[in-house]
DNA sequence: GACCCTCCCCTTAGGGGAGGGTC
DNA sequence: GACCCTCCCCTTAGGGGAGGGTC
């Protein structure tokens, strides 16, 4: 019974949500005419609320108005039905977008959060959970490569190996035990970064944990005053360190003023000489 | 470590899947500016991968580059961490916005289906389960209104009714027994559409079930038609009909050619002949 | 008074070169 | 040869009036 019956263009305008001025463009190129009134009114049908509604939902898949005049002029009921088919698949893979920047919004909220109660100044020993991680390849600096072409080397290689993969995560420096032994904390061995997806993990273990403030690089002094605390507390280095920036430029306008986080795998010193593991 | 060091704007564009041009673009804007080699090339930190990734996340979620440059410029962890929570909110009314989507489209993907093996000339007594819709007042037709109000003031009562409810589904007309029996099948009794989160219901009985083609509005033959068959293979009217037209303008060009379906609630005479019921 | 009409000018976020220099 | 630069022109989907007629 529905659709003969005529409304001005307010009211179609409002009952289909959308406006007097999108109803008059699509008017003008042809995708959706109502019929007119002998005073030049556009009077629009009940049956047409129902071509809009397709066409809003189109065009908010992406497809452009002419593609979309396109469909409309060439509809059957297989075609239609064939479209929204794909159309269907098409809003799965938008709400996983939408799932994806959850996460990362999420992941980086917590970020925020984990600094929100610390004391920059103290070192403390704490236990830590293992986090799924994605950890590169070992970086090579041979032949004057310095920690720029590290890094390039790094992203290249993850573009490559996962084409997939979101690189949206913030990318952090791992440095050996061995490294760390003979002080050369300037360019980390391997790049990271945190993702739920990771096959390695940041192992769960204890770790000095410290921070400072400061640009990217100038996590130096806060190595060196983490192994002083490290030696001058009965703890002695068993593991990866792994050096991050918390609050960067994500949240920090001066960027010489981030906030610097560097983590060295400990045990006590008495477990070993004790005998224990 | 990240964040200090350089890449090339082509480099830049693949890491960030964006594209040279956007990358231009946002430079020109002030929005991300990379630093300029003697050569006047483009160099960006890998640091400046995390904030285009915001900024893109942004971008979907709706926001224009002004706005986000504002929130940029004016960056502390506090007003960034407040941003996330309400973008994040933001995120999941978008992914209710697709659900929404998704159900309209198989809706009218599932309305198209139901006349696929269907014999149109046929008139056939089928069992139809219940199915949730919104069913609008009582039509107005005194004092010369016709079915054109009765739809208007049926999408206008609607829309203030339900002011968050997406009048997105066809609307069909719903005839009462009563009115069948006197031979008034112009106008509809009341309007209703399917609706998932309806509190009314088509109920769920036998009906005598006969498809025509035709424009709206000319179903008074099919109507005719089965009547005569109930008549004529002893049943009788004992509710409600429902007129609809499940292949329109969403699929079907020609609008002379649409399929209409006349749903009549229907039983055996004899069951009450008998004393059933 | 509220609604509708037809121009007409304006916008956002880039895309796509041309013409010329740099790795 | 592949990459980068700076103009410069062009686009999509409307928004926001002005100036004038219609319910």
């Amino acid at each position: 019974m529905a659709g003969r019956k005529f409304f001005p263009v307010g009211d179609f305008a409002n009952f289909s949500r959308t406006t007097r001025n999108t109803l008059h463009y699509y008017d003008k190129i042809g995708l959706l005419s109502p019929v007119r009134g002998g005073n030049k009114y556009r009077y629009y049908t009940s049956g047409q609320l129902g071509l809009v509604n397709v066409i809003r939902t189109l065009q908010k898949l992406g497809l452009s108005l002419v593609d979309i005049k396109t469909i409309k002029d060439e509809r059957t009921p297989e075609n239609i039905d064939d479209m929204f088919l794909s159309q269907i698949e098409k809003i799965d893979s938008k709400i996983n977008d939408w799932v994806c920047a959850k996460k990362l919004l999420f992941t980086l909220q917590k970020t925020i959060h984990s600094t929100l109660d610390v004391d920059e100044r103290a070192i403390t020993i704490k236990f830590m959970p293992a986090e799924a991680i994605i950890l590169g390849d070992l970086n090579d600096y041979s032949r004057g490569r310095n920690d720029y072409d590290a890094l390039l080397a790094f992203y290249r290689t993850m573009a490559k190996k996962y084409p997939n993969l979101d690189m949206n995560y913030p990318v952090w420096g791992l440095f050996s035990e061995d490294q760390i032994k003979r002080g050369s904390w300037a360019w980390p061995e391997r790049y990271y970064f945190y993702n739920p997806e990771g096959y390695d993990k940041k192992p769960a273990a204890f770790y000095a944990v410290g921070y400072t403030r400061g640009g990217y690089g100038q996590s130096a002094d806060l190595f060196r005053r983490i192994i002083d605390y490290i030696d001058g507390n009965g703890f002695e280095i068993c593991g990866d360190a792994f050096s991050e920036y918390p609050l960067n430029e994500i949240c920090v306008l001066d960027d010489t003023n981030y906030l610097i986080r560097v983590m060295i795998t400990v045990r006590r010193k008495n477990q070993e000489t004790s005998g224990n593991v």
